[in-house]
DNA sequence: TTCCGTGCAAACAATTTGCAATAGA
DNA sequence: TCTATTGCAAATTGTTTGCACGGAA
């Protein structure tokens, strides 16, 4: 049942008192559509399969207002532009400096940390917003040589 | 004994077979003068202070030599410009999302989460190049009133 | 009808680049 | 001398904004 995150994400913008438009439907419907960690321009590309006028400030007022609303949230995947996903299923980046590949790891693996940082500074960690960088093992053997 | 990474960084410029000239001198001893977290703009007005005539654009191709060889590494602390730092002791940041404050943590830290990444991906984690971000004790506290 | 949302173009911030002049080795 | 480095201004990239028009409620 994929259209039911599409239906929640409009309900939640109608409640928020904005205005459901054709506009910020097919922005959420193309998040929706298009699996994590797409940059801002290229969610206007989805977009635009479908409604090619609508314009790019449109697609970042929109992200702005999801993000605002809990809907959908952006990442930093490395260098270059923000990545953009739906609200969910929470895991995590690891990018690898050398060859850009990107591992994903569950959220849990984060709970030692998460409760040692609690613990010693009171800092809640939310570790999505940023990926941990480092070395992938394909290039670390290659780096051994 | 400041002047001694300065001379270190100097010594691996040339080593390098890179020319030691006076713009790099002036933003490699600008980093040294500026402890961390310094931006490439305020850098740049560190260099300014001694040497007014030195140009953004060569503070930002310093640096990039500087990073090619090692000698400093910029980081990304929550939003914003990138962070420049000489090389030397390798400690990490917690960026608080609501209050922007930064805590310090040493790299000891992510000892137990490097080995379990190292487990189960082959992943080697550099967690310094991007914080990590999320709550600061007292924006907790002020969010569960 | 009343504002909110949108298109458009221009502004913006951070960074990079092309090219001619300059200065290390 | 010879070529790497620099200044300058312009280009780039990703994102935001002002304003007049058009469409949800």
């Amino acid at each position: 049942m994929p259209a039911q995150r599409v239906d929640q994400a409009i309900e939640a913008i109608r409640a928020s008192g904005s205005r459901v438009t054709v506009d910020r439907r097919a922005v959420v419907e193309a998040l929706d559509r298009s699996g994590d960690h797409l940059t801002a321009e290229q969610l206007a590309e989805a977009v635009w399969v479908r409604h090619p006028d609508i314009n790019l400030a449109t697609v970042y007022r929109t992200l702005e207002l999801l993000e605002r609303l809990e809907i959908a949230f952006h990442v930093h995947l490395g260098h270059g532009p923000s990545r953009w996903h739906l609200a969910g299923d929470v895991h995590h980046h690891l990018v690898c400096e050398i060859c850009n590949r990107v591992v994903e790891i569950p959220d849990s693996t984060f709970d030692p940390l998460r409760k040692r940082l609690l613990d010693d500074t009171g800092f809640v960690i939310d570790p999505h917003h940023f990926s941990l960088s480092g070395t992938c093992a394909a290039c670390a053997a290659d780096a051994d040589r």
